[in-house]
This record gives C-alpha cells, sequence and structure tokens, in this order.
RNA sequence: GGAACGGUGGCAGAGCGGACAAAUGCAGCCGCCUUGAAAGCGGCCGGCUCGAAAGGGCCCGGGGGUUCGAAUCCCUCCCGUUCCGCCA
C-alpha cells in the first residue's frame, strides 16, 4: 500500500509517478482514493469532536453523582445520550468511508523507483547485463526441446502427472526428480552463509496473502481452499515477508535474511494453452526463495546482493544467461524496482525467466505492518523488503537439459550438481 | 471435534463499570555517584491518528451490543494453553 499521506502532502508526484506504469485507469483510482480521504478526514473530525463532548460529559455525571447532586447528574446524561446518537451515525459513516478507502488504495500499485526505467511492456526491459557464457553458436544436438530429450532419458513423466492431478502438473522421475531437488539443494547452500533457513507453511491466511500484494486483486491467480479460508501460496515471499507481521523489530537485528525452499502453486488463470509442453509452465514447482527485512538505507544494497546471489548460482551451473532490469510499465503491483535473470534455452530458442529479484520498499511492509525501531528513538518506522527466487526449479531444470545435451541424446550433469546426485555425471536412457 | 482456562505496553504481569494509557518489575534513555564499570539514587520512557499550533480522538485479540460512561458486563468470531478424542 502507498502511504496515504504522501496523496495528501504530493498528489501530483503521486500522479506522475503513478503514470509512468502507463495504466491510466490508475489515474482515476487515484483520484478516487484522494476524494475518499478528504472525506474521511472530514467525517472522523466531526465525530471526534462529538465524543469529546460525550466524554466530557461522562465525567461530569461521574462528578455529579459523587457529590449527590443527582439533577446535574441528569440533565448530563440526557445530553449525552443524544449527541451518542449522532455520533453513533457518523461513526457508521466513517468506517464505511474508510473501508472503501482501504479497498481503493490496495489496488493500487507501487510507485516506481526514480531509476526504474520507463517503458510501456516487457518488449522495453532494457539489458542490464550479458549475455554471460553464451557461445557462438550452438550445435544441432543442443537444439532439441527439453521435452523430447526428457522423454527419452525417462526423467518426465507428464502423463502420468495430468492423470493424477491435471493438465499442466509435472512430474519428474529418477535422475530428473534428483535434478529438480539437487537445484534446490544447490540453493540453499549456496545462501546458507548469511540467510536463516526456514521452512514456512505453504497454506496461508488470506490477510498474510494480502500483505504481499497478491489480493484482493489477483484472486484469481491463486489456489484457495475455501472451506478451510486458506490459499496455497504462490511463492515462498509471501509467508516469509509476514513472518514479522504486525511486530516492531530492533534495528540492530536488520537486515535479516530469510530463504525457504518450498513448493509454489499458481493457477495460472491467464495462460491457459501457453507453455503446455514440458517445464515451462506449471501449477505447482519448487523454488529456493531469499528475502530481506531492512531499513530504507539498507535496501539499495541488499538489491544488489540479491542480483548477485542469484546470478551467482546460475553462473556456477555454467548456464548462458543475461540480466534485464524490468520497465516501469512491466512492473508487478508491488514492485518498486526489479529485475529478472533469463536463462537461454537452445532448444526452445528461448530466454526463460529462472529469477525475478525485486525491491518493494515499504509497500509491503505497510501492509503487513512490519515496523523497526531505530536505536535511541522514539516512534517507529515502516520496513522495507526485498526479495528474489534464489532459483525456481523447473526453467532452470529445461535448460540444464538443452545445454548440456550431448550428441548421444544423454545430458551432462554441472559439476556443481554432482555432490547431490550421488556423484552421477551423466543421464543416460 | 469436546471440555476447562486464558489473550492487557518491547517483555513479564496487576487491574474486573467512572479519577486507567493503564500499577509494579524487567529492558531502554538521560543525569548523579565512579579512574572505568556494576550496584545504588533521581528523572524520562507505548502506538496510531486529526490539527499550523493549542489541543482532540482512537487503541487492553477482532467485530458487535448494554450504559451518560467499558480493559472491566453481554454476544460472537479468532488465537493460545491444558485435558479428552482422533491421528502422521
Amino acid at each position: 500500500m502507498i502511504d496515504v499521506r504522501l496523496l495528501r502532502i504530493d498528489p501530483d508526484g503521486v500522479r506522475v509517478s503513478l503514470a509512468r506504469r502507463y495504466k491510466p485507469e490508475l489515474l482515476e483510482q487515484l483520484d478516487v482514493a484522494i476524494a475518499l480521504d478528504v472525506q474521511a478526514r472530514q467525517i472522523s473530525t466531526r465525530r471526534d469532536d462529538i465524543r469529546a463532548k460525550v466524554n466530557e460529559l461522562s465525567k461530569a455525571v461521574g462528578l455529579a453523582k459523587r457529590s449527590g447532586d443527582e439533577a446535574a447528574a441528569e440533565a448530563a446524561q440526557a445530553e449525552s445520550r443524544e449527541l451518542g446518537a449522532e455520533e453513533h451515525a457518523l461513526g457508521a459513516q466513517a468506517d464505511d468511508v474508510q473501508n472503501e478507502l482501504r479497498e481503493v488504495l490496495l489496488r493500487i500499485p507501487n510507485l516506481p523507483h526514480p531509476d526504474a526505467p520507463d517503458g510501456g511492456g516487457d518488449h522495453e526491459n532494457p539489458l542490464v547485463k550479458g549475455p554471460i557464457q553464451m557461445p557462438e553458436s550452438f550445435a544441432d544436438h543442443r537444439r532439441v526441446p527439453h521435452w523430447e530429450t526428457a522423454a527419452e532419458l525417462g526423467i518426465l513423466d507428464s502423463e502420468r502427472a495430468t492423470k493424477i492431478a491435471a493438465s499442466m502438473f509435472t512430474m519428474q522421475r529418477g535422475a530428473g526428480a534428483s535434478l529438480a531437488r539437487a537445484l534446490c539443494q544447490l540453493a540453499l547452500d549456496r545462501n546458507a552463509d548469511v540467510f536463516e533457513e526456514v521452512r514456512p507453511p505453504t497454506m496461508v491466511s488470506t490477510s498474510t496473502l494480502t500483505a504481499t500484494g497478491h489480493l484482493p486483486k489477483f484472486a484469481d491467480d491463486a489456489y484457495a481452499i475455501e472451506r478451510d479460508d486458506l490459499w496455497m501460496i504462490p511463492t515462498a515471499e509471501v509467508p516469509l515477508t509476514s513472518m514479522y507481521a504486525g511486530e516492531v523489530v530492533d534495528e540492530s537485528q536488520l537486515p535479516l535474511r530469510l530463504m525457504a525452499y518450498t513448493s509454489c502453486y499458481r493457477r495460472e488463470a491467464g495462460s491457459a494453452g501457453r507453455d503446455t509442453r514440458g517445464m515451462l509452465r506449471s501449477h505447482e514447482f519448487d523454488k529456493v526463495e531469499i528475502l530481506a527485512l531492512a531499513t530504507p538505507e539498507q535496501s539499495p544494497a541488499l538489491l544488489t546482493e540479491l542480483v548477485d546471489r542469484a546470478e551467482g548460482t546460475i553462473a556456477s551451473l555454467g548456464l548462458p544467461y543475461r540480466i534485464i532490469e524490468i520497465c516501469t510499465g512491466d512492473m508487478g503491483q508491488s514492485h518498486h524496482r526489479s529485475f529478472d535473470i533469463e536463462v537461454y534455452a537452445p532448444g526452445c530458442d528461448a530466454w526463460l525467466e529462472v529469477s525475478s529479484i525485486s525491491w518493494f520498499a515499504d509497500y509491503q511492509a505497510r501492509r503487513a505492518d512490519i515496523r523497526f525501531r531505530r536505536a535511541g528513538q522514539k516512534g517507529t518506522e515502516i520496513a522495507h523488503t526485498l526479495n528474489g527466487s534464489a532459483l525456481a526449479v523447473p526453467r532452470v531444470w529445461a535448460a540444464i537439459v538443452e545445454n548440456f545435451r550431448e550428441p548421444d541424446g544423454s545430458v551432462i550433469i554441472p559439476d556443481v550438481l554432482r555432490p547431490y546426485m550421488r556423484g552421477l555425471e551423466r543421464i543416460t536412457a
């Protein structure tokens, strides 16, 4: 959520900033929010005045009764009773307007960082690094889609996954399953030096899914367990961000670095029929997420740190990759600034997004009510959150199968993964 | 799922219709003492919100109600602990 106070202090600044997202309807919503805020304050000021009077009268009743002046007490009671009705009505009105304002505010996206590149869509995302480890050319034996190679090697069984669950679910078998797990262990081990490993719930409450910005606007993208009022997480970002919801942490504890290996569940509501083959898009996949809770001052360096961490893992696998920055028109709702790491998959001839690293400023923390206290200072401040995928399994899995395919159809396992795969060097049929 | 007891400030914990933003202790901050520290002593010490300020309002798990007045009484939901049941 953006800060309502910003709407009052600098509405034009907010307008200009939001305009960079290239969604004209946002500016209309903004005007609605500003109007509601004015209205809400007017009503609650009036209600507060009446309440003050009621409080005063109530005190007078107490005093009068104690001094035995029944007549005065009754007069004050009568007056207070009348005011009470008015206060009640105004209170209800104020609540309504405030709820309405909150509903609108929850759907207004974050303001882009001034340095975030301007652009109307993903075609305008600038390249900031790479390609790295990109060969001059790819031999024909590497131009085979991973689902074909995987079928020959018997390491992917999408038919049975569909039978067991539904379409767009995948199942890895044998060395394919080991490879998926090895990738997670690699990512965890590479970040365990400073990130605390967490095994969070993968089903969360409505308020938890709201804190990260996934609700209310993107309810269709998440799996709901309506009977128990729970949601399946689309990413470990969701539970990790809310770990400190409603808490005030000490500045000395920041930055807090957390990581988690979880399954992620996505309905992929808008993508039916897209990427139905192989491992490019799936309703359930594994991912290692890294996340930081920080002060505003710490945030920029942490953003770089998270990008470096994600990049380092991809580089260690020897995959060709590049880094792009997400432009204002393509950024997610909660994002303040955002980078993607893409791996090249020669078989599909596509750049696959394998990691997304984002800085949310105080947008999520305000929703989650995560604050910190500066040493020796009064009051609290909203914290900053940042997170990124340390490694998302399916697309990296696919990229490995395509990039490291040998002429004989086998797949070479990257060195760094072998210790996690019982020393396996090559997947053969 | 059933029963009992609970949910109060950063933490612990009193209060159970009016003078309560809330005792007390711990932690924290400032000062005195001290070569320095500890102990001791004195003082300060919750959050949110409206307002230029003065000042006002809200917050004792959430919501609703009773009352002139609710942390305190009633209803309801949520969460926790213990016991029983069930279960990996």
